[in-house]
DNA sequence: CTAACCTACAACCAAATGGTTGTAGAACGT
DNA sequence: ACGTTCTACAACCATTTGGTTGTAGGTTAG
């Protein structure tokens, strides 16, 4: 999950991404789109290939390199998963705060609110 | 979107913000979990800072980090355009599947096949 | 006031990153 | 067979990163 996110944390990587999402490109085509040297777009590649975000595939003397869509949803998963920890929180605070305003016409609500603290 | 991801490209750093997402954290609270010096989990909240994807908030000697859920709904939207782009090439390859086995009904399909390859 | 605690920041260090150039191997066109 | 093209990889360099320790400033408790 590490490399994922390493390699996301570049544009020139992500441009990459969203390339060869759409259609594959071979190395030496998508280099020429970037104002550095091919051996750097080589290493960004590589990079990518690491994270399993791309994939090669030879094609004769050139390789072609594919988007992999499934890792980018695993990523996105890990950070839905963070976005339900958030609304889980929200969820607690806001039965609290329900709790609290009809606090007069039940005797006791504190017998149920003390699950949402714990560890 | 560097900063966010390069952020989230890290164990202890993901971990601190599944933490403060939760509910807040003191700094002091926060290094207690982990095995490093209080200086380095300082560091990792610095970058989580920078990165928007957490907040800092004096609470008299102590501060409480608080996790930025918008911030990372920001990041879910980049990865999920990036599903869209797969998405559209896939549809397309299935058009042009389908118009291919019924290719001898149409005469030709090759007029409305020149927008999708714009830079 | 003093001691203890929480935080901030600087200096330092090993390792990784992002770029360069250069060399070398395969595959294709003529 | 030969030159060109596409790719891989090594060596090198400047900068950043992730960790350490040490010092110093506020804030609370006694």
């Amino acid at each position: 999950m590490d490399l994922i996110f390493h390699a996301l944390a570049d544009a020139t990587r992500r441009d990459i991404v969203a390339r060869v999402l759409q259609r594959p490109h071979s190395v030496s085509e998508l280099a020429a789109g970037y104002a550095m040297s091919f051996a750097a777009v080589q290493k960004h590649v590589a990079v990518l290939e690491r994270a399993a975000l791309v994939s090669k595939e030879r094609k004769g003397r050139e390789q072609l390199v594919s988007g992999e869509v499934d890792t980018i949803a695993r990523a996105q998963e890990l950070l839905r998963g963070y976005e339900q920890l958030w609304r889980a929180r929200v969820d607690a605070i806001d039965a609290l705060l329900a709790a609290d305003t009809s606090a007069d016409t039940s005797a006791d609500t504190s017998d149920n609110s003390d699950q949402r603290d714990r560890k």
